[in-house]
DNA sequence: ATAACATATAGATAAACATCAATGTGAGGT
DNA sequence: ACCTCACATTGATGTTTATCTATATGTTAT
């Protein structure tokens, strides 16, 4: 189990910002190249740069560059990590 | 499920502070006061106090008051509910 | 009623964070 | 070689957050 408090708060970074949950929800459908998000939120190029940068650290989602590209999308590894977070406070693990 | 970007991210503001974990942490093995809790953390009573706040209105913990202590643990349906999320993301729900 | 104790609230301060405009980088296309 | 496009980085700014000291509130014991 993850112990480390500071580590585990930099996962659950990825949750505490409304415009991250906005661009996670835009992912669920699948893969996205960062100029899909960026149309479909109201924010600036940079600004979106730093939250995909955060939700990178976080584990929560993976990015792939493909030429001039960088496609995002949700990590099942991060997710899972945070799941087995949330289980062992509920006293599963 | 829940969609509003805004109390998602105030639920999981309970995990993304390094303190606030360490105080998840000592209610694993069930409930405690707010000052056992203050003596097991590396902070003052006013700072303890505000997490409490935090994690109270996440939803992530219970406080119960019983003359002059506060009583605080960890809310199994407060978790359900960042579960759910988390399982909503993986494309579960 | 007074004192002692547990916790919350107020107010101040410093650090962290979100945001933007401007600029840098690196990959294709001409 | 040069230009353009997609994205990252830098630096500045305002807002939010974490923290503290001081004080208020409410509860119990004397």
């Amino acid at each position: 189990m993850e112990l480390n408090p500071k580590k585990t708060a930099v996962i659950f970074k990825a949750f505490c910002d409304e415009n991250r949950i906005k661009i996670l929800q835009l992912l669920i459908d699948g893969e996205k190249c960062a100029c899909k998000l960026l149309e479909a939120m109201n924010i600036t190029q940079p600004t979106l740069s730093h939250h995909m940068k955060i939700l990178l650290d976080s584990g929560i989602v993976n990015g792939r560059k493909e030429g001039k590209w960088m496609h995002y999308s949700i990590s099942e590894e991060g997710l899972k990590k945070a799941q087995e977070y949330l289980d062992y406070l509920k006293g599963v693990v």
